[in-house]
DNA sequence: ATCAACAGTAGAGTATAGTCTATGGTTGAG
DNA sequence: CTCAACCATAGACTATACTCTACTGTTGAT
């Protein structure tokens, strides 16, 4: 599919597309032997990578942090007990962050029971 | 206090203080009858709302939504209904978070069985 | 053939949340 | 008395993550 179509089955705008690929998150692919054009195309996995960094985004993770776990998860860089180890961190850092939220949650439970 | 030790006290730098105050988040207070310098003086409950700014913004609230709890929370503008209202939207922006961190969490597992 | 709608690149601009610098006044230990 | 350490204000600078603009090339329907 052309960005237009990836930008929209994702619910972001290809600018962002564009940034993200400039960030090295993301990378369509060119073939000269089936298109003339230069226009890139992104097949499903793209689509998952994209949507995969939406919801790190949502999550939390900055984009550098999204970029290591593309590394591990999608990149040949490291060995499969280095891929481990950080995707491993990843969900402790998540947990950490469940943990912040509930306490904010318990905090504003807090004032709405001192209001009444 | 001062505001080095309010500083020191909550973990941030005087400049973050300076920033919040700008923000409308915090103001300690000037008692020319008290002091002839033009020093604030921060009080305890300061102290508590500048960690309240910390626990909210790092479960993931922006500035200006702080701002809204704590217009809520400290602020004569909004009934008691109004401000019951505004903290229990809170907490409901708080669960779909949350929601959305074991969502994350749950992907991350998924990449991880994949090594295996 | 032409014209809107889309593709590409490069680079400027924006919002959020700080962080730092410059300048000048205040305080307290020695 | 003085000097480091602190206080205040204003404004410049930075990082992150977009978002938009300018310009040019391509495609497809009429």
């Amino acid at each position: 599919m052309l960005i237009n179509e990836l930008a929209k089955r994702a619910g972001v705008s290809t600018h962002t597309i564009r940034f993200y690929e400039r960030y090295g998150l993301l990378q369509g692919k060119r073939d000269p032997s089936k298109t003339s054009n230069n226009y890139f195309d992104y097949d499903e996995e793209c689509l998952a990578r994209l949507e995969l960094i939406i919801d790190a985004k949502s999550g939390g993770f900055t984009l550098s942090e999204i970029a290591e776990i593309i590394d591990a998860w999608y990149g040949d860089i490291y060995t499969a007990k280095q891929k481990r180890q950080i995707l491993e961190n990843k969900l402790v850092v998540l947990d950490q962050r469940i943990a912040e939220l509930r306490d904010m949650k318990k905090r504003i439970r807090e004032c709405i029971k001192e209001i009444e």
